[in-house]
DNA sequence: GCCCAACAACTGCCTGAGCAACTATAACCG
DNA sequence: CGGTTATAGTTGCTCAGGCAGTTGTTGGGC
């Protein structure tokens, strides 16, 4: 055929699509066995590692792939399922703060063994240490140029603003 | 911190999803130029790679992300707009093909110049030769393992089975 | 202190996509 | 041939999520 499609970068890309594709695809059916969407799976995580498991929802959302308003409905519904509950922000009438109940702890606790087993299922083991390590390099550096800006901090009190490579 | 999230497993993944998502950004934002959405833009790729431009309705939606109820939207919206159109299948009328139109085309030519720029700039222009072919190597790598079935081909007459790495 | 701009969260409205039900056709089997 | 089963595509219903507009709160300028 020899068209434009067999170019290397269009190649390149579709190769990058269907590995993120087929990855995002084994965790959802994981993660649903645990009755999380992958959403739901990246705020709680989220929050799990924050500071007393909390953030303020524009931080949340500065920090995952939602805007404002998709966090105010994922939040509405992990607090009606009692993963998350709502806290107002003491020193900011007009902020609150989204935090891990003790039952979205445990939840978060049953499903990461078999989330990490996945990853090294399908990604980290499917190849050597040198080989991983250079993938992770080139993505590195791809993701630092397209850097959307990732890592929204937590910006009350005392944080680090650590290079940040979150969860799914 | 040292807690869980540090793992190397998460942050493999969260690289991945991360190069993922900043590159799918500056995608959709070229491609608004051109008045195509991301999805649009992957199925008229696919329809301008196969053999006459045409594939039969179920087999797009083998190759692309959609279902085939979302093929049949997609198809309705840019076949209103001219870009695509309903041609029935002369073997089997149960079937119809989209056909892409003179302007459909058109309007890729349009359009991929400036893609490929984008996948150059922030994709395989951040590496050197090498690491690029590494990276590639590994993703390749996951993507055979955890492969979703890709590739469903168009089925009719005389077509090669080609490794498939699709367009974004 | 008062006013106005900036900001946090929430809500109404709309669009895109999936599932399941439905229709029409095809294929298979007696 | 007639009937049963599978397949292609479309449509109704539902839900998730974005944008833009609203409300309540804060802070800065005077």
């Amino acid at each position: 055929m020899t068209n434009v499609f067999d170019d290397p970068r269009i190649t390149a890309v579709g190769l990058l699509y269907e590995a993120h594709a087929g990855l995002s695809a084994r965790f959802s059916a994981q993660l649903e066995e645990h009755g999380l969407s992958s959403v739901e799976f990246e705020v709680i995580t989220r929050l799990a590692r924050s500071p007393g498991n909390q953030l303020r929802m524009t931080d949340l959302a500065a920090q995952t792939s939602l805007s404002t308003s998709g966090v105010t409905r994922v939040v509405d519904r992990m607090e009606r399922d009692g993963l998350l509950t709502r806290r107002a922000c003491p020193n900011d009438r007009r902020s609150s703060y989204a935090v891990v109940t003790a039952a979205g702890l445990q939840r978060l606790d049953e499903t990461l063994p078999g989330h990490l087993r996945i990853i090294e299922q399908w990604f980290t083991g499917q190849l050597d240490p040198e080989a991983l390590a250079a993938l992770l390099d080139g993505l590195r550096r791809v993701r630092d140029a397209v850097h959307p800006g990732a890592t929204a901090g937590s910006t009350d009190q005392g944080h680090e603003l650590v290079e940040d490579t979150g969860a799914a």
